[in-house]
Parts: C-alpha cells; sequence; structure tokens
DNA sequence: CTGTTAGCGCATTCAA
DNA sequence: TTGAATGCGCTAACAG
C-alpha cells in the first residue's frame, strides 16, 4: 500500500504538503505541487478512506435501502443514485432489505453510523421509527412522508394526485366511464395515496364510476390472481396499483381469450421498462425512476453538507407522465 | 458517537477488555464479559467501521461491479450476493458502470484499495486488465474465464454447453430440424461460447441445423430489430441470446400476426424473471442467478480468508437448467 | 508557502 | 485475566 510517507518521500516534501496538494491545490506553490502530483501518479497514490474517515469523521458514502432491488422500479432509481453519487464523489452503498422491516431496520441502525446519510426507498418502517431516524442522522425518504414533528424531514415523492388525474382523464377521454383500480398492499403508503388520488380524480368528472379492488400482491401473479375478480366489475378499462399487476392481468386476460384493449383497457402505475416489454406494450404513468434516484442523491447530500439549510430541508413532489401506448383505446374499438 | 472508551467507562473496565471481549469473548472473564456487554447494550455501542478497517488492514466490504444494474439478469445476481453478504457478515458494495469499459477501470483502481475484495461481473475489460487485477487484488470474475498464467483467477461461469445442448436437444425432441440461434454483442465473452455451444450441439444431432445470426443488441427492441430477418431464415425454432432479445422477438411477431409457438418456436437465455411476464410464456435455459451471486461472494471470501487455498483458487461451473413454459411446442402446433 | 504534531477509534502487543 | 501503550493513514491546527 502506497501511503502520504512514500509520496512525500518521492518529491521531497512533508506528509501535510502532500495532503494540502491534493485537498487544496491552491494553497502550494506551483512546482511543488506538479511534482507531487508526479509522485502521485507513478506511485498510483490512493488516499486510504478508512484514514481520511476516521479523521474527517465523515465516509463520503451515501446508503440506499430498498426493499427488493430486483423490482425494476428500484433498479431503475438504484442506477439514478448511482449516477449522482458518481458525479458528486460519492459512494453508494446499495442494501436490499428483501421487503423485511426487521431487516431494514437492523441494517440502518448498522450504517447509520458508518455512513454519511441515508437513502430510504419506500421503508416498512413505521412513522415514528423514521422520526427517530431522520431526527439521528441525515436521511432522505422516498415514496414517504412524515407529518407533525418530523414533518422537515427531506423526502422525494409522486406527486399521486396528478398521476392519477393523468391517467383517468386519459381513459375519461377514451369514453370509458366506469373503471376499476387495482389497489396494492393494503399497508403501503402509496397504495393509500393512489387510492384516494384515484377516488379524488373520479369524483371530478360526471358521470364516471370507479370500483376499487384493494389488497393485491403487487407482482404479476398477483395481477393474475385477480383477472377474473377484476372484469367481473364490468370496468371497461382498469387502472392497476404497478406495471408488474398490470403485466400479470395483461397475461392472464390475454390467455383466456380477453383482448386488450378491445375488451378492456389496462393502464399500469410506474412506468417501468417492462411496459416495453409485452403486446400489446403498456399504457402508464409514472415519473424518470432515475430522476427519482438523482433527487433523492441531491437532497440527502445538500442535507449532509448544510443541515443549516432552512426549515423545508427539502420535501420534493415530482410530477409523473402519462406514457401513452397501445393498451388503450376507446371502449370497444382495437 | 458512542466508542469504546464510553462503553470501557460505563463498565468499569479498560478499552482493551471492551474490544477484547466484542472480539475474543472467550479470553476475558465471564462477569466482566456480561458487564461489558451490558453497557454495549445499553449505550448502543457500534464499533467504528473505519477505525477497525485502518487498524486491521481489511474493510470487510466486497465491491460488486456490473455493467447495468436495470438487467434483471445483474439484480438477480446482486440479490444473491446481497443476501450471502450478509450471512457472512460482509458489506457489499454495488458498482455500476453503464456498460462502460473505462468506468470500469476506473471503479477497480479506486475500490481495489478500499474493499476486501472485488467481483467483476461480466466485465468489459480485457483479458490482460483483468490478469492484471486478479494478480493484485483477491477477486472473483462471473462469466468470464482466464487462461495462462492467470488461469488459476477464482471464476464462476455458466456451463454452456450443457445450456445450448439442453435447449437444443429440447427442440429436436419436439420435431424441429431447422433451428436459428440470434446472437449477441460479437464482443461479448459469453456470446463467443454460446455461440459455439450451440453450434456443438446441432452436430451432433442427425439432420439438425443451425443458422446463426450474431451482433443482435441485447434489449428487447434489439429483438424486435430482428424479428423479420430471423423469420426469413426458415427456421421453425429460435433460440435467443438473452431473454430480452426473445421477448422482443415475441412481441415484434405477436404484433405482425406470427404466432408463438403456432408458427415459430421460441427460448431465451438465462431464464430471468421477465420470461413470466409475457404471453406465451417463455421457455428459457439458465441457472439461478441469486446462486450465481451466492457463488461468487462465496469463492471471494475464501480467497479473501485463505490466500493459500491451494492453485485452483476455484472456478465454479454452474450447470443452467432448461425452463419449459409454453413458448415451445412441436412444429406446426399450438 | 511549508513542516511538525496531534489524534480520529480501534485492535493488539507487552507487562503486570 | 486485565491494563497501558502503540500506531494504522490521514487531515487540520499551529508554528515557522
Amino acid at each position: 500500500m502506497v501511503t502520504v510517507h512514500d509520496v512525500a518521500a518521492r518529491s521531497g516534501v512533508s506528509i501535510a504538503t502532500v495532503s494540502r496538494t491534493l485537498r487544496e491545490p491552491h494553497r502550494v506553490s506551483e512546482d511543488t505541487r506538479v511534482r507531487v502530483l508526479a509522485a502521485v501518479d507513478e506511485l498510483g497514490y490512493r488516499p486510504n478512506r478508512a484514514a481520511r474517515s476516521l479523521r474527517q469523521g465523515r465516509t463520503g458514502i451515501i446508503a440506499l435501502i430498498v426493499p427488493d432491488i430486483e423490482n425494476p422500479y428500484f433498479a431503475s432509481m438504484t442506477k439514478g443514485a448511482q449516477v449522482m453519487c458518481r458525479a458528486r464523489g460519492y459512494g453508494l452503498v446499495v442494501v436490499d432489505t428483501t421487503e423485511r422491516a426487521d431487516i431494514e431496520d437492523e441494517e440502518v441502525r448498522a450504517l447509520r453510523s458508518q455512513t454519511d446519510g441515508l437513502i430510504l426507498a419506500s421503508s416498512r418502517l413505521p412513522d415514528e421509527r423514521l422520526a427517530e431516524i431522520a431526527d439521528a442522522t441525515p436521511c432522505v425518504l422516498v415514496n414517504r412522508r412524515l407529518t407533525g414533528a418530523a414533518a422537515a424531514t427531506p423526502s422525494v415523492t409522486i406527486d399521486e394526485e396528478a398521476a392519477a388525474r393523468a391517467a383517468v382523464d386519459h381513459l375519461y377521454g377514451l369514453g370509458h366511464r366506469r373503471l376499476a383500480y387495482v389497489g396494492g398492499p393494503e399497508r403501503s403508503w402509496s397504495q393509500a395515496r393512489r387510492s384516494a388520488a384515484m377516488a379524488g380524480a373520479a369524483r371530478s368528472l360526471p358521470g364516471l364510476e370507479v370500483v376499487q379492488l384493494a389488497g393485491c400482491v403487487p407482482t404479476s401473479d398477483g395481477g393474475r390472481a385477480v383477472a377474473r375478480e377484476v372484469l367481473a366489475t364490468g370496468a371497461t378499462a382498469v387502472v392497476a396499483y404497478n406495471d408488474l399487476i398490470a403485466l400479470g392481468l395483461l397475461a392472464q386476460w390475454t390467455e383466456t381469450g380477453v383482448r386488450v384493449p378491445g375488451d378492456v383497457s389496462l393502464v399500469g402505475f410506474d412506468d417501468t421498462y417492462v411496459t416495453g416489454l409485452v403486446t400489446p406494450p403498456l399504457t402508464s404513468v409514472g415519473v424518470d425512476l432515475r430522476e427519482l434516484g438523482d433527487a433523492a442523491v441531491e437532497l440527502l447530500i445538500d442535507a449532509i453538507d448544510g443541515p443549516a439549510a432552512g426549515g423545508e430541508g427539502g420535501t420534493r413532489s415530482i410530477v409523473p407522465r402519462l406514457a401513452v401506448r397501445a393498451s388503450t383505446a376507446a371502449p370497444g374499438v382495437g
């Protein structure tokens, strides 16, 4: 291992100058700088992160905690976070909790002191616990917002109101008057908001009915399982809690002779890359997930660098777009 | 931050005893042990990783370097690695190189000294560079094997021979005599082996022809783009370099009235979770990807803990299974 | 502009 | 079985 001492010896300066050359180049003279940098280069010197962390009390590492890295939603988000971290000179540790709150809690406890901050995506932890965490360490929530005393906790959320409205407006505009919303896990924070947003969007449109189903497992198999039940609502168009459920519905229907969008139109949520994998490609509403990851990282770095950023801390709500593809059409058409 | 000093003070022992209690519990007396552990618990003490790393010269961190975390193949692999790392007490840093060799090289350089070892999955680096890296730091390759002087570099690979044979045997058994193989990127190590394995598998079966196409972009759009060309080969069954290409073929064909498996049977490679998202579900051949991640982590930890494990270092070839689903049938049937 | 020095938190050696 | 002392590599005062 090459250390500051090696570089110092090689370039004929003290270790302090080596360190200074690297951290505050403007504070050393032109020719020492080139000499030191040359030595750094020749020796392949890399500052030891552990030593630096120990000294500075900051690690340069951010932890991103997700329920399931296999889920395309979090995979894309992770990608965004990754890229942003690289750009901002931070390292990123990704932790997959396999949807388990106990593992999430344990990981948070372990990571809290070993990183500069946490990003908790779609956390399974209760509000009170999140408030504690936010109180003790820089942290950004994704798809979650705290209220009360902890309301200032930075968070990135999706404007579910706008999302639901976009989906419903689109279907209403096509002529649909009876919709079904296939809800996700009942305890999910996003589900609660999506469900409410769907109901709200419906109320503002005359003659529109929205039937809600709840508690669908948010996977394609979950969608398959409720395919028949959804059809039985008599809806001419269906909005699903997420793309995977929508794909399950689509697969099951296709296999049983139900045509999309001929017999029923279908809209997914999140607009993940799987929408393009199927026939017909799935209309879906969602944000750019990489942007979601980006935003979370930026907010976190702000929180780390300037904890005195002033009150708000920064809660960002991202407005989604509706990507219209081939799974939606006017009722009875297609 | 709670340090050994706090714990020592609280339990009335020296910091050395605290450290010992945690690392070598058998070397302290029963009652000091309980006293110290109680203090640890009450104070919520967590050893500082940076300090420990600095002292011990090892970080307890493994880096997993993948080309694209959004790719379901690597997402699943990552999940496996993650779980195994947790179980073995290591931390895992996941790095996405966005398919760029230069970023991969840079990340390797940066991570080499800050982690205990590297897992390079489907590396884009040339053999010589990989050999250098393997020489300088504990490392495990996935989907890559080195030859010559560096042949002992630990690696986990898929038995492509067996995979191709399974796919071809299946189709041959159904009665297909003219197959097409849609190859992936020409410079890919896996592509070269898959292509050769397909040709080899074909030779051993009388009356079987395999037409090979090459250079397909390994995404569903890539598959869509060559759908027509593949059909023009006159093959009654098609094997694709990966599942995404297969899904692209399927989508494009479905949209143009070509029936799978009625007009053409389709087999994917890798057996990722997307195979279940479409209609018909895709027959695919591949290994359990989580196991792939598991295996890589285990091999790496072996390499770290016992660098004198004796010659081989351990190169593991995993035998894939063929998952028969609905996208394959006898020619003219379905 | 540069060098000397202290100490971050911990594991470990050496004495006791 | 325990404690005192050392130093891992680095950065940030401070002194020159």
